[in-house]
RNA sequence: GCGGGGUUAGCAGAGAGGUUUUAUGCAUCGGUCUGCAAAACCGAGGACCGGAGUUCGAAUCUCCGACCCCGCUCCA
């Protein structure tokens, strides 16, 4: 049984599907005014995760994400690079495309814009007004907070509260204080469009519901987002979508929680955040999602420097002995089998145990930090197991194998590792040099054995002398 | 002010009343292995913010205090 914890009830709730076996999910996306930097991508790689881990417990996952390309911020960019709102969009949605690629992150089943659906959002604006639920002032579109009962219950608030703090609080055109802009009139120098209320844009909080539903249906199973969108955004989706069915929007609100750079929120506005492209150019991805992934995904994320070497020395050595592993089950034929000796049967039970850990750890609200433990167990006991067995089992080989690899599917840890196996010429030529290397060893020609391996590791092949076997594997050519 | 969350070893970070051990990773120290390496493995040290309470038993529950972060304004 997986339990997820629902922001909206604060606490662990079982997970089950309006559809069986099937997920509706809609993860508010960014607004593309910037490059990615590690907050979104911390977001991003906590909800990939989670759904690669319902995927992997066999859920069919629709998974919509938006991308907000028509907002205040939006066009606070363009003014100040005085250019066009779609070029500002365009540049930043292929950084985010570019970023999120290289973070290894899944394709969303689609990744709506909000500027494509002002038409779409207009006409879900005017049903809110139909009903009575928002109102026009001014050219304006406001929803009508009072008419919502259950406004604040995301976010556990009091409308008293809510309302001595709006900012907005004092603008004539509101009748209540509190109430939020779902259509903005014109201004000088702004993007507008069409609309029964006069020239304008959609405000930023009608796009999610509008999407949502027109992709997902009025009743979904999933809908997340960072931490700082629980108030105002989710609120007012929540708002804006019930009072028009009047049924429930979203059965499980998921929230990620921050990362912290110097005990403080990583943030656009503060400016202490660190672009996913410049991070890349000295971290691996693997490295950035383990470093992302070993927190669970509410906890804040301390960012330092340390902490990321640490991921990116983790994330290597990990790689190594999932290589080691492929290595061998690519080397060992079917006929190599010999009988399972107590090694292989204890290994084997490691194998079935280690399964059974991860989904459990998993199942607790997407454990990820007791999922990698999990990982880092196994690791050792098959590092154990490769150097102290008289004979490799194939069939042991491909179990553990089949398990890395799924810890992989459900981490997006090293998918590009078929390149490292492309060429089974490269092996035959590795081996051969092995076996001329272990004459010159019986010779005690170190000389030469030192250079065979020496040189073998410029090219990107490292060679470990084991008591039992000598292995090779593939790493970074130093060249 | 209102509403959340937090404080666990050098660092990162799980655990939410109970067996000898507060997981896991990195770092440190020692060992095994090796011709030497490298890697791997084995082992060790070291932490529950402070105080009071509940309990046979508390890192975990309650209360008080300190400090920190976050939301209530754009944010993932």
């Amino acid at each position: 049984m997986i339990k997820i914890y629902n922001t909206l009830s604060r606490q662990l709730e079982e997970f089950k599907t309006i559809d069986p076996g099937k997920v509706r999910w809609y993860n508010c996306g960014p607004t593309v005014n910037g490059l990615m930097h590690l907050g979104h991508a911390r977001s991003a790689l906590a909800f990939d995760t989670i759904r690669r881990y319902l995927e992997y417990r066999e859920y069919e996952v629709n998974y919509v994400m938006n991308f907000t390309d028509i907002e205040d911020r939006m066009i606070e960019v363009s003014k100040r690079e005085k250019r066009a709102v779609l070029e500002v969009a365009e540049e930043y949605l292929r950084g985010f495309r570019r970023d999120m690629k290289s973070l290894n992150l899944k394709d969303a089943t689609i990744n709506p814009r909000a500027m494509l659906h002002i038409n779409q959002v207009v006409d879900f604006i005017r049903k809110l007004e139909e009903k009575g639920f928002a109102y026009e002032s001014k050219g304006d579109v406001y929803f009508d907070i009072k008419k919502f009962k259950d406004y604040g219950k995301l976010s556990n608030q009091k409308l008293e509260n809510i309302l001595e703090n709006t900012e907005d609080a004092e603008n004539p055109n509101k009748r209540y204080p509190a109430d939020f802009a779902l259509w903005k009139n014109k201004k000088p120098g702004e993007p507008y469009w069409p609309s029964p209320w006069g020239e304008g844009r959609p405000g930023w909080h009608s796009e999610c519901v509008l999407m949502s539903s027109l992709y997902l249906g009025e009743f979904i199973d999933i809908h997340s987002g960072g931490q700082d969108l629980i108030f105002p955004h989710h609120e007012n989706e929540i708002a804006q979508a019930e009072s028009l069915t009047g049924k429930p929007f979203v059965n499980y609100w998921l929230h990620n929680g921050y990362v912290n750079i110097d005990q403080e929120k990583m943030s656009k506005s503060l400016g202490n955040y660190v672009n996913i492209v410049e991070l890349l150019k000295y971290y691996s991805p693997d490295a950035v999602r383990l470093f992302v992934l070993q927190t669970h995904y509410r906890s804040p994320i301390s960012f330092n420097e340390d902490a990321i070497n640490q991921a990116q020395i983790t994330s290597d050595r990990l790689f190594d002995v999932i290589l080691l592993v492929k290595s061998y089950v690519m080397e060992t034929e079917e006929s190599d089998n010999i009988e399972i000796s107590d090694i292989d049967k204890e290994l084997m039970e490691k194998i079935k145990k280690a399964r059974e850990d991860f989904i459990e750890s998993m199942n607790e609200d997407f454990n990820t930090s007791n999922g990698f433990a999990v990982v880092f167990t196994f690791a050792r006991d098959v590092n154990d197991y490769i150097r102290k067995i008289d004979e490799i089992n194939a069939i042991v080989m491909k179990e553990i194998d089949e398990l890395f690899d799924e810890f992989r599917s459900v981490f997006g840890l090293y998918e590009n590792m078929d390149s490292y196996h492309s060429i089974e010429t490269v092996e035959k030529l590795i081996k051969l040099l092995i076996e001329i290397r272990s004459e010159f060893r019986k010779e005690k020609n170190w000389k030469m054995s030192d250079k065979i391996r020496d040189d073998l590791k410029k090219t990107g092949i490292t060679l470990e002398d084991t008591p039992k076997r000598i292995l090779w594997k593939l790493t970074e050519s130093k060249e």
